[in-house]
DNA sequence: CGATTGTTTGATCTCTCTCAATGGGCGTGG
DNA sequence: CCACGCCCATTGAGAGAGATCAAACAATCG
């Protein structure tokens, strides 16, 4: 009965979940899809290069942390943004001018789609464009509460407001624990919140010796235990 | 030849720009959809109420500014997004806890949409399902970007950006001439950008002491011709 | 196991926020 | 149409939070 599925789309988060994208296909749909599609596997600060975005300016986030990376002029970097698990980052509007990058964070799983096939699914498939605009709509709401987090003036509470968001993110996949893993070194936290990873690194240390989280030793990636401040 | 418009989309940007939402539709859709549809003109500072947005989460801004404000707790408030000519303003995702309030900044009109017909011509309709579409993509880069600008340290960059995404907003409707038109007040616009209005005032001195720009008279909804800098 | 990269800690500086006060524009009401 | 009042914009002086610089420590990767 799963002679139908592709190979590469048999353990794919993307196809197992039902709530993602994959999973909202027929076999027909999936099978069209996953010939003209590229599954790939990314390490950390792997970056997309421009001509494969402008072959393939759709990417499905299979597992991992995908960045949006913005560099100025003088070399400060930016994370714009952050896609993981079921996100699809959609590039075709963006390819006016800086665009940014697209830079992995850690070990990462990506499906990279082509556009004619993708549009052409999403056109026909009432439930597969519910999907996806679903997802699009999660990213532009996500992007404004990060706005709102970034004008936020206070360092603690862009903080905070990240603990909860990565809590957010995770709540869907695992139980309803007091543990949030951050999935992103502090450098990158630090881009993606605007801030000094010296004054991250503050931060943290304060909420520990208030007592409102607790950091599991080997730090990398690591866990903690907030309960509920703001 | 004109009859089959509806009266309240016959003088509408939306309908009359063909890069709009509406000019996408076919006689019969504009005119079921017209029918379940409520034109409204606004003032400045006028509210959404939550009842209305909960009937009609959709909202199409004919002219004007519309602004999407959170509030913190503490009073504080931030503008995390401001809608302008035809953006579709869909909060059906948004629902769950504080998704902000829709505010206008000036004198606006708009148009609130039935979600279930809206839906069913996007469905239907692919020229109108196009638009939706790379108008929310739009959206997620606009709020991409602005994320950037908010990251950035330096205040006057966040004025600079603003600037030209005022003007890059203006491009498509005027000619290219030198001027932009900041079409919110001073207040309204340091919310946006995450900083206070002082500091925001001293950023256009320092601009216009430098030559960089020249500020109208009138200032309210002043014009202003910047070189480019950054 | 060594080299490299990331994280933490400390001290100093600077930009922006805050508070306070003045002036100008616009809308309201006469 | 004009006068009043309110809100917004501007300017100034002071303080605080975060940035920056520098260096030690921890962790990862080959």
């Amino acid at each position: 009965m799963d002679n139908h599925t592709p190979l590469s789309c048999r353990h794919c988060e993307l196809f197992s979940n039902s709530s993602n994208f994959c999973a909202s296909l027929t076999p027909d749909e999936l099978k069209e899809l996953n010939i003209v599609s590229r599954f790939t596997k990314m390490k950390r600060s792997e970056t997309f290069n421009d001509e494969s975005l402008s072959i393939w300016p759709i990417v499905a986030v299979s597992s991992g942390v995908i960045s949006l990376q913005h560099i100025l002029e003088d070399g400060r970097k930016t994370i714009a943004a952050l896609f993981m698990t079921g996100d699809i980052i959609d590039l075709r509007n963006a390819s006016h001018k800086n665009r940014g990058n697209l830079i992995s964070l850690k070990k990462s799983e990506v499906c990279r789609l082509s556009p004619v096939v993708f549009e052409r699914i999403v056109t026909q498939n009432p439930d597969a464009q519910k999907v996806v605009w679903s997802n699009l709509r999660e990213q532009v709401n996500r992007a404004i509460d990060h706005s709102v987090d970034l004008a936020k003036k206070q360092a603690m509470e862009k903080l905070a407001s990240f603990i909860f968001e990565c809590k957010h993110r995770q709540s869907s996949l695992i139980a309803k624990k007091q543990t949030v893993t951050i999935p992103v070194r502090r450098i990158d936290l630090a881009e993606y919140v605007g801030m000094q990873p010296e004054t991250l690194s503050r931060c943290f240390k304060e909420l520990e010796e208030i007592g409102i989280i607790e950091l599991k030793k080997p730090l990398l990636f690591g866990d903690q235990q907030p309960s509920s401040p703001s």
